[in-house]
DNA sequence: ATATGTGCAAACTGTTTGCAGCCGC
DNA sequence: GCGGCTGCAAACAGTTTGCACATAT
């Protein structure tokens, strides 16, 4: 049988990373959470599951997910960092009022720009900053 | 006379803010340098010039000025916040290797998405990461 | 048996905060 | 004289590091 962590050890092996237990969760925490979430977040919600899990592990296994090009870095919010995979472009756009990150598909080929023909770009990013609908509608009157 | 003191303190004031001499001096130093300067390295330029400087103080500095709208944070590092006036709109390239930012001119207009018709986008930011020229030919042959 | 990964705690770094003194209106 | 700004030092938060123990091949 293939059970969907299958999958994800094939994902680790594919990308040349052991698929200890630890990065099999947080890789599934990612697959499942297509919010960005912070190491607090991945870190708080597996917990509970891998009491003994520690902090500084899931730091290593980001690092290592980066280093291999599974994640990527989403340096939207101000002091700390979020982890993303590297799927399809999007950009991002993170609500001032909610802190509610949204996914926005964007073609980022199209961005690209003349006066960078000389540049070898490797990652482009597009953060938006703002209001939410929800935001918007529930704090219409206030600042 | 007109000195350039002048321009700036116009500048401040006219965003009712106090034009304070570290203010000044700190302003100044952004349209100096369009480099996008950390904080650290606002302190490092002025603090030879002013003995009494205080990080802090460019902290409060940098604060006053962004809620003003006079500056924004660029959040292209992963660990420190850089600086920049708020201009024209413009793209950052950052360099892997020699850590140099690049502007870009961009339309960031017309990278708005229709998904997100129903946000209130207040600003929009375009990272770009990877080598630049001079980093690709002094290093061709390496990593 | 050996390589590698994990977990703990301490160290580090950038940023924020509280407060006393100072300066400008 | 009063309100606001500065500067210092301590506190804080997120991240990194070093090392001992555990784990997998």
């Amino acid at each position: 049988m293939n059970t969907p962590n299958d999958l994800f050890i094939e994902e680790l092996v594919a990308k040349g990373i052991r698929p200890s237990y630890q990065r099999v969760r947080v890789l599934e925490y990612l697959h499942r959470k297509d919010s960005h979430p912070t190491v607090d977040e991945i870190f708080n919600a597996l917990a509970p599951e891998i009491p003994s899990l520690s902090r500084a592990t899931i730091y290593n296994t980001l690092h290592t997910f980066v280093d291999a090009g599974l994640a990527r870095i989403i340096n939207i919010d101000d002091n700390e960092l979020r982890y993303d995979l590297t799927v399809s472009d999007h950009g991002h756009f993170k609500c001032d009022s909610c802190g509610q990150i949204t996914n926005f598909s964007i073609d980022l080929d199209r961005i690209s720009v003349g006066e960078l023909q000389t540049f070898n770009i490797k990652e482009r990013n597009v953060y938006f900053r703002g209001l939410c609908p929800n935001c918007l509608n529930n704090q219409s009157g206030k600042e």
